[in-house]
DNA sequence: CACGTCACCTGCGTGC
DNA sequence: TGCACGCAGGTGACGT
């Protein structure tokens, strides 16, 4: 489900709510959905230990926990990664576990935190350091080390197609189908456009392009698409995703579909030539 | 290093 | 109504 903007909007929503909260017990309804520690660590290592803060990293959380319970126990992260169906809610008053509830926090206050994802792509981590998930990710697009120069000098040093380049969070961290797609029609490339061909002043655009599509998002509270998710509003703001044989808000040609890297990739065959 | 393919999963819309 | 199929906001492990 998340991209980006969703998660950054999930956290805005939830920091209010969890900060302050202590975790009672923990409910590990599908296995695989804990990436580490081992079940029964994490069972025993959660409970008992205060949300000090939510953050985001690419598109993770990343819930920072202390231990009120040992004297010396150490403070971890409690690391979340939505994928493709992932929701994250929380839940005031008695709770009765949903078919698709994977994790259930049951904290103080009568407060539920819950990590529902039907398609079981989400994972959840328990871990000292953060950066031992994060270490790998590219620049934060919308921070300051995410710089126009920066981004052509890092489209030039490699030779890729610009839509899985984008897609990759190693070379930026946050983007996903809906942003890369709307990205690149923002900016007027074509989705196979090789990185190593792209001018400065086409790496400039791209790069305006990519932080006013997530900024946009953000604004709207993010995408809501089909039975997931809930609350955001860009999804009627669409320039291409989504809106195969629909007219281009820009020219009115039509929008077409293919298919890079696995991905079905959206695109205005005027605004976006160069392939 | 870059790319293609598969795997992991469930549910929804479409067309026959 | 039933059923097969294609599609889905993500990522990691392979092989070439």
């Amino acid at each position: 489900m998340p991209e980006l903007p969703e998660v950054e909007t999930f956290v805005r929503t939830l920091r209010p709510v969890l900060v302050g909260k202590t975790i009672l017990e923990s409910d590990l309804r599908w296995k695989r959905t804990l990436a580490a520690p081992t079940p029964k660590k994490f069972v025993q290592e959660i409970r008992g230990q205060k949300i000090e803060g939510i953050s985001r990293r690419a598109k993770f959380f990343n819930v920072q926990l202390s231990t009120l319970r040992e004297p010396q126990g150490k403070p971890s992260n409690l690391i979340i990664h939505l994928r493709m169906s992932g929701d994250l809610l929380a839940v005031l008053g008695g709770y009765q576990p949903g078919t698709h509830d994977r994790l259930i926090l049951k904290l103080t206050d009568d407060t539920s935190l819950v990590f529902c994802d039907p398609r079981k792509f989400g994972r959840v981590w328990l871990v000292e350091d953060p950066d031992e998930i994060f270490r790998d990710l590219g620049p934060e697009p919308l921070s300051d080390a995410f710089t126009a120069d920066w981004l052509y000098a890092s489209l030039r040093s490699r030779k890729r197609l610009l839509k899985p380049l984008l897609l990759d969070q190693k070379f930026i961290a946050g983007l996903g189908n809906i942003y890369a797609d709307e990205s690149l029609h923002l900016a007027k490339l074509h989705p196979l456009t090789t990185s190593d061909q792209v001018t400065k002043k086409q790496a400039e655009h791209l790069w305006s392009a990519i932080r006013e599509t997530l900024e946009e998002g953000i604004r709207r509270n993010g995408a809501s698409i089909d039975w997931v998710y809930r609350g955001g509003e860009f999804q009627n703001h669409f320039r291409v995703y989504g809106r195969t044989g629909e007219a281009c808000p820009t020219c009115g040609t039509k929008i077409r579909r293919i298919v890079v890297g696995q991905r079905g990739t959206h695109f205005c065959p005027r605004c976006q030539k160069g392939k």
